[in-house]
DNA sequence: TTGTAGGCGTTATCAC
DNA sequence: GTGATAACGCCTACAA
């Protein structure tokens, strides 16, 4: 006889099935969200279950059905907002369903190039869920796709490859905040370049030279810095550029740390902002909003983009076949930190 | 035949056996590290493991073995900087090891309260870190201690429960600063309290009052202001204390998001930092660099803290039945918000 | 030092 | 609608 409590060990599918009085694949059903099970008899087995606090088995269920009801997620990114945001959505996609979320370490995208696929298998994952940079490492790309590895990707630039992705225009955003500096009157609009390995760095830039060419005005090349999406290298950038002679009247930097990090360095200089630079960032994160004054910038929907990407993916390990890329809204937000040119 | 690459089909233990000659027993033997395999013969396997890229089946592994290699951490912590930390140490840790990291969903403590245990259950997990202020909530930590759930706290402050724990000297540190700012001179110091169901807060907020009693200042109630570890709470408790008539000359913010949210105030209410007004914060986040001026602060060793409760974790995985609590180092770290008074 | 048998708790197949 | 039974891939015990 089997359906007792025995303390100290976990309830199984066999105490369950026991108890209730059913089969054990009548629990399954029932556990599975399976058709064809009376209303009656499911009810019978939910209570039994919970009589007993019977949670199924996550290893076995892996071994029989052949899943993990895991998703990876490789962190590669910088900023700890961006990745909380990522987290935050993802997790949130994924309340009430039986998946969990597993966090990869990361080293640098070259480090792990070719070698996420193998890291996903023998962590028995899934899907994976790939944020920047690595969505973009085509060497991981392709052989995640020869092996028909569910995967999708969050903010990638390059559209070479067709696989399921969500993002964000970041050339029409970049063009839009350029566009609002070239509004409030500026002409020597800088920009600081983010990670070159990542792809939105490129796409920044084009959105930029788009808007300056549109207004008519010549991009010095002086006006570009490089950048490494941190605060440190925002910092060193602004240095310079608020050291040349033709210094610039704004700043546009590709993501808000090099932007807070621009803001440091005027504040260094004893360039006030917005009076005599203004400065813009993109991605929206706290850091524009912790710094003084606050920061222009673009809202970028991470935690939105995550949901999304999250639902991809789940749709996909459904054998939904239609998965596609999705595009999502972005906002201009002006905060304090430009003006007219003083 | 068993033994030959099926492509599309993930090779499992008996593919390696034929392919290495020997028995499955012997290939678990190798991937298990463990003793009593002749060097030629586990070399002959890992061999064969590698070319038909053998990964052992987790869900298995953890089916027979009665673990799962997963480790959770709930992350309840307002500040990304901080999880980020957690995240980086704890993966640190596990690099090398069989363990994967599980991020588990987190709503507030007191929705969790109670529902660890079965999270934890259902996700299948072998072992618990718990980050503040989950590790300081009674009901959880009597439900896994009652249960046997292997876990280990980070950073807890209540020494009522003896389990294995990860901690650094709150209140010394809190003491160690505060003294710092009298002996610049100040005598009017407020503090600006954590989220008092953060029990680090009450901690901080100990070691405030010794270093006033001690130096016998008088702890006007007037300065000792609410707050929530949040930027805002920050902002808004330092207004408070800059409008009041009694202004204070100094500020110790309990952590460094408060610290800037207090600086913001500051600029916006055109007190100027620290010529008028001497700023502390503690952890040593990112923020704290990122604002202007940098905070002075105290250096939390968050990632060693995160990588040696991983390391007790993994003790008592192991079986081990020593561990108990760990002590970390902190250190003041001076920077530009604090000077004698003006 | 190596191998054999049995079982871990599910899901899938097919019969009823 | 429901149920027997065979996988799933590995580890633990025990043998050799």
């Amino acid at each position: 006889m089997t359906g007792k409590i025995r303390k100290g060990v976990r309830a199984t599918i066999l105490d369950v099935a026991a108890r209730a009085g059913v089969s054990i694949k009548t629990v399954s059903r029932v556990f599975n969200a399976e058709p064809n099970v009376r209303e009656e008899t499911r009810d019978r087995v939910i209570a039994a279950a919970q009589e007993i606090d019977y949670h199924p088995n996550v290893a076995a269920r892996g071994l029989a059905g052949k899943r993990s009801f895991l998703i990876g997620m490789v962190h590669g990114n910088p900023s700890p907002y961006y990745v909380a945001d990522l987290n935050a959505g993802v997790l949130d996609r994924l309340r009430g369903e039986p998946y969990r979320l597993l966090v990869l370490p990361f080293e640098s995208a070259d480090a792990m190039s070719g070698k996420v696929l193998a890291m996903a298998r023998s962590s028995g994952l899934d899907g994976l869920i790939l944020s920047p940079p690595l969505g973009d490492d085509s060497a991981t790309i392709a052989e995640l796709t020869a092996a028909g590895f569910p995967f999708v990707r969050i903010a990638p630039s390059s559209a070479t490859w067709l696989t399921p992705e969500v993002r964000m225009d970041d050339v029409a955003a970049a063009q839009d905040i350029t566009e609002y500096l070239i509004g409030l009157g500026h002409r020597r609009i800088a920009i600081i370049r983010g990670d070159p390995s990542h792809p939105s760095c490129t796409a920044r830039l084009i959105g930029y030279r788009k808007a300056m060419r549109r207004a008519g005005l010549e991009i010095d090349p002086m006006l570009v810095e490089e950048g490494l999406y941190t605060f440190d290298s925002g910092m060193m950038a602004a240095r310079r550029l608020l050291a040349s002679r033709t210094r610039p009247s704004a700043i546009f930097a590709s993501n808000d740390d090099m932007a807070a990090g621009a803001l440091f360095a005027a504040n260094e200089m004893g360039v006030r902002v917005p009076d005599k630079l203004s400065l813009a960032g993109f991605d929206d994160n706290p850091i524009a909003s912790i710094v003084w004054p606050r920061l222009t910038t673009i809202s970028q929907p991470t935690i939105d983009m995550a949901r999304a990407a999250t639902d991809a993916l789940l749709a996909l390990l459904d054998g939904d076949e239609s998965v596609g890329r999705v595009t999502m809204p972005y906002r201009l937000v002006v905060r304090g930190s430009t003006a007219p040119p003083g």
